[in-house]
DNA sequence: CACGAGACCTGTTCGC
DNA sequence: TGCGAACAGGTCTCGT
């Protein structure tokens, strides 16, 4: 899915709008139509769309990997999972494949959540800090110290590659930035996590903000069929780059399988 | 507690 | 060309 920074950039292009998608805040949901039953995790639809039709858009956040849509008096919240997206589309657009969830906003505009594997989630909620309660800090929360992060890894025995992909442990850090932020930082995605110096655990936590960051200022990443405007996926140091030589010592890029997810590095700059 | 396998899904690419 | 396998940005549940 659209890890961090991919989420960050959808939740800027709705806020802030563009030229061809204006902001969305101060508009009116006027309407529903639910075209995959599933992606709608709660409430019931019927339910669904009493309560958020009339209700205006206001503040758009992001906690994590979660888009939160700020309502009058509740929160519309979205996880796009694995190929999840959001379009805006002007009236009489017609209704695209994979689309799942489309909510009519004033004339006749619409924001589609679209969504090949329909893997992504939507839910309305009046508290959602309760629902997202079970998440680790942001990244760039800046009560996230080097010493709080090294004391954290030293609180568990496991690859820190699955660790960083533990929401509960960092909250919005995906495949991609794993890879990323472990090659920067010159870690061994099989690293016990509790291996790790206090120098370590500072320098993988700076090449984590640092990674993110790029990929924030490159409007995220688009790979394979799924596009999502940013290009950051022409700056990867180690993702998806199995045979091509390490950018640091000409090294070929390994792939390994580490949590059942395809685990990219270079075995010479980041020894286990 | 840590970890692997399987599930949920569709689409693209790879290998024979 | 055709066809099945492998793979894909995520997360949940279950068994060991």
């Amino acid at each position: 899915m659209p890890e961090l920074p991919e989420v960050e950039s959808i939740r800027n292009k709705f806020r802030l709008g563009s030229d061809d998608n204006p902001s969305l805040i101060g508009k009116h949901i006027r309407g529903v139509e639910l075209l995959w039953a599933r992606t709608l995790e709660s409430p019931a639809p019927d339910e669904f769309s009493r309560r958020i039709v009339g209700q205006k858009i206001g503040e758009i956040g992001r906690r994590g990997k979660y888009l939160l849509f700020h309502l009058d008096d509740e929160t519309l919240v979205i996880h796009l999972r694995m190929s999840g997206d959001l379009f805006y589309e002007p009236a009489a657009t017609l209704v695209a494949k994979h689309h799942r969830l489309v909510l009519i906003l004033d004339n006749g505009e619409r924001l589609a959540f679209n969504d090949a594997r329909k893997f992504g989630r939507v839910w309305l909620v009046n508290d959602p800090a309760a629902m997202l309660a079970h998440l680790g800090p942001e990244p760039f929360d800046e009560a996230l110290t080097p010493e709080d992060f090294h004391q954290r890894l030293q609180q568990h025995h496991r690859q820190i590659k699955p660790l960083l992909l533990d929401q509960g442990f960092l909250a919005g850090v995906g495949n991609i930035y794993a890879d990323e932020g472990l090659y920067l930082a010159k870690i061994h995605p099989l690293t016990r996590s509790d291996a790790l110096t206090p120098e370590g655990a500072k320098r993988l936590l700076a090449s984590l903000r640092h990674v993110l960051n790029e990929g924030i200022r490159r409007n995220g990443a688009s790979i394979d069929w799924v596009y999502r405007g940013g290009d950051f996926q022409h700056h990867f140091q180690a993702y998806q780059r199995t045979g091509e030589p390490c950018n640091r010592c000409q090294t070929p890029i390994e792939r390994i399988v580490v949590g059942q997810r395809g685990t990219h590095f270079c075995p010479q700059c980041q020894r286990e």
